[in-house]
RNA sequence: GCGCUAGUGGCUCAAUGGAUAGAGCAUCAGACUUCGGAUCUGAGGGUUAGAGGUUCGAGUCCUCUCUGGCGUACCA
């Protein structure tokens, strides 16, 4: 349910009563808890606009929807704000509704977009590093919301597959003929060890060159050679989502080397609608105002990757038929994605209402504010960060022992990952972040484990009750109030973070909601003896529904719970 | 050089052009015969880098300055 749109309902009903037309009302949430739980600023704005003071504005508003059974009250307050107070029983018919819904009471899209969301494409001549992490469960985050809110979401993983380094590593994989089977696990090393005869052996290089121009024109042997080596690599990378739980999978990728057969019309096209300028030799797309061109050809008749986007930007328009496309790469690259979503605009490859997103997120430092990397200045594995995750989880958690070692490995893994994962989705995306072991396994302030364990506790509390919870909600004191109104409003977040596909939005309402849980919990004694059944129960319904929200916000960002802690 | 981007308490981060800029950590002070205290309550701590401007109203928009990060044509 979308309450504010309900509140906007009716304020713009009051507007149109003073005769104010094409206005369209927008509230916002109480800045300060005196001033209720909405809060209207648009008398003042409009003040102007229709030639009257703002107070007198905001008076006549606060008296037409004073009369209106959803609100409490109404006030004027300062320069012309309109202070709004939800009715407790408008607010508990809700709440009821959105329990027995079986979505939370989320408003379906009645007009679904098909969305595609292109995130995660790592490099198939090495393995998954930390650089990966934030693209991928960003991506997967948008992904799992926008289809939540009824979108159709088709994930794509542009897999990087292809390039004159695959020349090198197939022929250092005939080269060790059954050998490589060992030396494939450890992706790393065998790169580097491929690079290493390459330098060294001159022979080995001119094979290495010979063999990428041989997988380009479709020779056989090499192209056996090479979808073995991209299988194996690729299976690596499935282990990794697997561990982070996200859910890509085979079925959602397609890779650079799809777009092969493409790539001439994508020049043919280009060429046809004038964009092409040759520079130096290159075939050239040069937008206005910018200085430096997106090459999409070489000089030596080579095709970049920049034309491999613009030939995926085309499909997914004309075969996935998307009209909005969201880009989950690295903020350096912003330049790259203004360039070709112009052209492609320019060059009819997309629609020209499609919107194009570049979902742009920031680097990942380490304490000392520098980019993240080993202690010997090298890239750190994905998959052993993840390791280490659930390794100093399970250290967290041991010091309050009793667990059976299947178990302890359980929590571990949710807690672990859920801590990496919420530490970057619960900052603003566009900024660079600090990766902080301590502060995201910690059970204080905005961290997974803190929603984590309230999630636990409410499930205690459940199970102890040990019955069905029924009856009525009522709302009888301030902070069930105030619990009440953030519950209802999970649905307008929601919408909020799809529009401009912000994660860090819903991190920040699943921590905000549990504070508000916690405090409750510490002034609302749920199943003590001298608490009345109908309270008892109204309290049971809340906790309840609370879990629920934190268990559904939890999963659009891919974090599991546990019932006990 | 040009372009993009950021600068908010000691630290890490929020803030949809709206009221007295909010949280957490850390610090200090409280609350336990616990519905799970791995919790909760309270206090101190800010000229939002600086200077102009737009606006009824600016951390937010515009201009300039300072400081940092990044990008700057045949890699992806």
């Amino acid at each position: 349910m979308k309450i504010k749109s309900q509140i906007n309902t009716v304020i713009n009903q009051a507007l149109l009563e003073m005769g104010i037309v094409d206005y369209d009302a927008v509230i916002s949430e109480a800045t300060r808890i005196e001033f209720g739980d909405f809060q209207f600023n648009g008398a003042m704005s409009l003040a102007k606009k229709i030639g009257k003071k703002p107070q007198e504005i905001a008076s006549q508003i606060v008296e037409l929807i004073s009369q209106n059974s959803i609100i409490a009250k109404a006030q004027i307050a300062g320069p012309g704000f309109v202070n709004i107070w939800l009715n407790d029983e408008f607010v508990s018919n809700n709440l009821e509704i959105m329990t027995k819904s079986i979505n939370l009471d989320i408003a379906i899209s009645c007009t679904p977009q098909t969305i595609v969301v292109d995130y995660s494409g790592p490099n198939m001549a090495k393995e998954m590093h930390v650089g990966h992490l934030r693209s991928t469960i960003i991506g997967d985050t948008l992904a799992n919301l926008f289809e939540l809110m009824g979108d159709i979401v088709i994930r794509q993983n542009h897999i990087g597959d292809w390039g004159t380094g695959f020349g090198m590593l197939i022929a250092y994989l005939e080269d060790k003929g059954d050998e490589s089977h060992d030396e494939l696990k450890d992706l790393e090393n065998f790169y580097k060890l491929a690079k290493a005869k390459f330098d060294s052996d001159a022979l080995f290089a001119d094979k290495a060159r010979e063999y990428v121009v041989k997988i380009q024109s479709g020779d056989e042997h090499c192209l056996a050679l090479w979808d073995k080596f991209i299988g194996t690599s690729l299976s690596h990378c499935e282990e990794v989502y697997e561990k982070l739980g996200v859910k890509l999978t085979k079925e959602d990728v397609r890779a650079e080397s799809a777009y092969n057969d493409d790539l001439p019309v994508v020049i043919e096209e280009l060429t046809s609608k004038n964009l092409i300028t040759i520079s130096d030799g290159a075939k050239c797309i040069f937008m206005p105002d910018v200085e430096t061109p997106i090459i999409v050809q070489k000089r030596d008749g080579g095709y970049l990757y920049a034309t491999t986007d613009l030939a995926a930007l085309r499909y997914r328009t004309k075969s996935l038929d998307s009209t909005r496309m969201c880009y989950v790469v690295d903020a350096r690259q912003g330049e790259h994605f203004k360039q070709m979503f112009w052209a492609s605009k320019e060059a009819g490859f997309v629609q020209s209402d499609t919107k194009l997103e570049h979902i742009a997120f920031g680097t990942m430092m380490d304490a000392s504010g520098k980019p993240f990397k080993t202690r010997d200045g090298g890239t750190v594995k994905l998959s052993a960060l993840l390791d280490e995750a659930i390794e100093r989880a399970k250290e967290t958690i041991k010091a309050k022992d009793g667990y059976d070692p299947a178990t302890l490995e359980h929590l571990a893994r949710v807690i672990g990952i859920g801590a990496v994962k919420y530490a970057d989705l619960s900052v603003s995306r566009e900024s660079n972040y600090i990766f902080s072991w301590d502060k995201m396994l910690s059970f204080d302030g905005n961290t997974a484990l803190y929603i984590q364990y309230a999630y636990a506790r409410i499930q205690s509390i459940i199970s102890r009750f040990g019955d069905e919870i029924s009856g009525d909600i009522i709302i009888a004191s301030p902070i069930e109030h105030r619990l009440g109104v953030t519950l209802l409003g999970f649905d307008d977040t929601l919408t909020r973070a799809n529009l401009d596909a912000m994660p860090h939005y819903i991190t920040s309402y699943l921590y905000d909601l549990t504070t508000l849980f916690m405090q409750f919990y510490e002034l609302s004694p749920i199943l003590k003896d001298d608490v009345d059944v109908a309270t008892k129960m109204s309290r049971l319904q809340l906790a309840n529904l609370t879990a629920k929200v934190i268990k559904q916000g939890l999963a659009i960002l891919g974090i599991e719970v546990v019932n006990k802690i």
